[in-house]
DNA sequence: GAAAACACTTAGTATTACTCAA
DNA sequence: TTGAGTAATACTAAGTGTTTTC
């Protein structure tokens, strides 16, 4: 967790903000130049009194609007207003049909009969519950509409392409473009907090059962060996398998999973082992780093077997049926037993986390769904039908007491919807922003200290991205805060600095203990405003003692409804990837070049939200093969230009077609070296400057997709080239719809 | 109204799978 | 065919923000 940046990196991190700083500057311009548009804003929002009739009004029509359409999607949804308006009629038919409360399905897409996926597992279940006389009714009626509407993930299990292809044969051919995939973005969403109507799924995989190492390897204390029950030795494999991680240098991870380790241990064990220092845990640590070499190593075949089995576990219990539609379930595995890995300064790493049983789980689906089968002689904790829940599975958690869940994954419409949702309120935060901010300046000004305190941290909230800073409980995690929890040690205030005035200097650990540092120049009054909050405090003090996320999430939702601190973030990294992608994009360009673009502008929203990573460890080594590769390739352009000289020498005296021809084909040579030669030197650059920077969390997390859709449309960049095949699978719903006029 | 519980998103790292040059 | 390097995926911790409880 170094976070230490190098001077260039500030630089460019600098650079970022003074950008956002223009930018903002900028729009603060044009700010005063639409006095009309901030009057009618403001009788929009209003400014002291929240609670008149007309506000509420507006943003009960705000939430209207949400909740229908989006304002982006207003063409969109005209495309399929037409589609919707027959789907809509089914529906109301099948509703009718179906009153008994189990999955009625919201309505049945006219799909022809043969695009639909029947796996040979549901025509077992169906056979099996036609022998439940109760159940025949519901069963078959959820599966005539699961056959006719099941959204299907993989079709490459050859039996399901077999059969389809069999009756694609039967009838017509025209739709011959198979993996026709569920657009749920086309549907009506659910509207009163009900997540779905239908859940059915096969519970968690466990973790398999402890496998004592073989009687050969052993454990030594205090030189001499020792054979440990099977409850301590599996607690020791967990310390030997980290051996060779720093974790097991520090003083707290030991001491932590010691006194955890004792707990495991019988009681002769925990008489005899008093210090961990005279373990030798460094047989077991061979025989399990043997143990990954021979995995390595294994015969294909072996591999393969390993990884039908996985498909297999994938098939059962990755996926799960919610409203007629088969989705894939992101974490079904629950996690196995080990020792806590806290990140940063963690009071709690070395625990020992448990080894979670069928009766710690609750079970989440429909009532009228087959209930998943705890374990032969087990049984679940609970199993409950909690539909305003999108949850699948859950169980207490014994490091920190909290729970976890086993949800959907990110291309489920479960996932999508909320998506889609975020960005659309980010949106609507770009439409009043600039009331906002001509606000909490404003604000800056207050009587009341707790005002000022509120706009100051709105203003470090919405400038440099900082998250909200919720309270933590001491000593029950890493010390790490976000804007609301600063207190006065992590910022230092400097009246000039380096030729600027008014600098003020960050320096703290956030999420995950990165650390996040930056010297930035703020508004004189921001600037006094500090001054006065950090007067008479100690440096371990809350900066904002008036302030913490919860009052200053109720002031941004009496701004905006939906509105909170991390809406800012989702914004500002959003509209930042716009601007620079219009500024950086160079209508010239090839596509590598237009693509180091893109990864610029993208990087600029990774240090904008401080995404950092550790540089990998082959970096170096990488960048040298890299350069290498450029080396050899500019040897190359060399002699191919050699060449295309000399073949112009010799077509100029003999003048004959076969030359010329040599001449064009060398020119040619010579282009495809050129080319190949800037790939790499962009490749280099782009791997060069993003040594430290992580881009992925703000692709996959802040930036709303349409955008990077509509860059590669007009550009006529390949969306590959931009998604993988998971992102392009999240983001299904921003593929489909965005056109490449699409502003955020 | 504060604390605790809950639900869900965001985050970096470890592991695994894939790719491509030798 | 192999294995080094890289990309993708899996994993799970650590946040945010809402709801429930006391």
């Amino acid at each position: 967790m170094s976070g230490d940046h190098s001077h260039n990196e500030d630089q460019v991190m600098l650079k970022v903000f003074y950008n956002h700083k223009d930018k903002y500057k900028e729009r603060e311009h044009k700010h005063k130049d639409h006095k009309k548009d901030k009057e009618r804003e403001k009788s929009k929002y209003g400014n002291s009194d929240h609670k008149d009739s007309s506000d509420k009004k507006h943003r009960d029509k705000e939430k209207e609007k949400m909740k229908h359409k989006d304002g982006s999607t207003d063409k969109y949804k005209e495309k399929h207003k037409e589609k919707r308006k027959e789907e809509k009629s089914l529906d109301e038919r099948i509703k009718k049909e179906k009153e008994n409360g189990f999955a009625s399905p919201p309505y049945m897409k006219s799909e022809p009969e043969h695009d639909f996926y029947h796996s040979p597992k549901h025509e077992k279940t169906l056979k099996r519950e036609r022998d439940d006389d109760n159940e025949v009714q519901n069963w078959s009626s959820v599966f005539a509409v699961i056959s006719l509407y099941v959204f299907v993930k993989d079709f490459k299990s050859k039996k399901t392409k077999h059969k389809k292809e069999e009756v694609t044969d039967g009838k017509k051919k025209a739709k011959k473009e198979p993996e026709e995939k569920w657009k749920w973005w086309e549907e009506e969403r659910y509207t009163d907090g009900v997540k779905w109507k239908f859940l059915e799924h096969k519970g968690p995989v466990f973790a398999p059962p402890y496998e004592p190492i073989p009687s050969n390897v052993k454990f030594y204390y205090d030189g001499k060996h020792m054979k440990l029950s099977p409850g301590a030795e599996e607690v020791a494999t967990f310390f030997a398998k980290m051996l060779e991680h720093e974790y097991t240098t520090k003083d707290i991870f030991r001491k932590n999973f010691f006194k955890d380790w004792r707990k495991e241990m019988t009681s002769e064990e925990r008489a005899k082992i008093t210090d961990l220092k005279k373990c030798d845990f460094t047989e077991m640590s061979e025989y399990f780093k043997a143990q990954s070499e021979a995995r390595k190593s294994m015969s294909k075949e072996d591999k393969q077997k390993i990884k039908e089995e996985n498909e297999r576990i994938l098939q059962e219990y990755g996926f799960c049926i919610m409203d007629n539609h088969k989705e894939r379930i992101a974490n079904f595995r629950i996690e196995p037993p080990g020792l806590f890995r806290g990140r940063g300064d963690h009071p709690k790493m070395g625990m020992l986390k448990r080894r979670i049983r069928p009766e710690d789980i609750i079970i989440n689906c429909s009532k009228d769904s087959k209930v998943p089968e705890p374990p032969r002689g087990t049984k679940w904790k609970e199993v409950r039908h909690d539909n305003k829940v999108t949850w699948l599975v859950s169980w207490t958690e014994n490091i920190q007491g909290s729970i976890k869940y086993i949800m959907l994954n990110p291309s489920s419409r479960i996932k999508g919807e909320k998506d889609w949702q975020k960005y659309e309120t980010a949106r609507r935060l770009k439409k009043c922003v600039d009331h906002i901010r001509a606000q909490y300046r404003d604000d800056w000004k207050s009587k009341e200290m707790r005002i000022r305190q509120r706009a100051v941290a709105l203003y470090f909230i919405d400038k440099l991205a900082l998250r909200a800073g919720n309270e933590k409980e001491e000593g029950e995690t890493a010390d790490t805060v976000g804007c609301c929890s600063l207190r006065v040690e992590h910022i230092k205030l400097y009246p000039e600095n380096e030729g600027q005035e008014y600098v003020v200097e960050f320096d703290f650990l956030g999420k995950d203990s990165i650390r996040y540092y930056n010297k930035v120049p703020v508004e004189k009054r921001v600037f006094k405003n500090l001054q006065l909050f950090m007067e008479n405090k100690e440096p371990d003090d809350d900066l904002f003692d008036r302030l913490n996320t919860s009052i200053l999430n109720k002031h941004l939702q009496e701004l905006m409804d939906g509105l909170t601190a991390k809406v800012f973030r989702t914004y500002n990294a959003s509209i930042t990837l716009q601007q620079q992608l219009k500024e950086l994009t160079t209508a010239e360009d090839n596509i590598p070049a237009k693509i180091l673009s893109y990864n610029r502008a993208n990087r600029a929203v990774a240090i904008l939200c401080n995404h950092q990573r550790a540089p990998p460890k082959t970096f170096e080594k990488s960048m040298q093969n890299l350069q290498s590769k450029i080396d050899a390739k500019r040897d190359q352009l060399a002699d191919a230009k050699r060449e295309l000289k000399s073949a112009k020498a010799d077509a100029k005296v003999r003048k004959d077609e076969k030359s010329k021809k040599a001449v064009e084909s060398k020119k040619k040579a010579v282009q495809r070296v050129e080319e190949q030669l800037m790939k790499l030197e962009v490749q280099a650059t782009d791997r060069e400057e993003n040594k430290q920077i992580a881009l992925g969390t703000s692709k996959l997390n802040y930036l709303d997709p349409r955008i990077s859709v509509a860059w590669c449309k007009k550009w006529g960049i390949p969306v590959e080239k931009i998604y993988n095949k998971t992102q392009r699978e999240k983001f299904a719903w921003a593929i489909d719809m965005a056109d490449d006029d699409y502003e955020f």
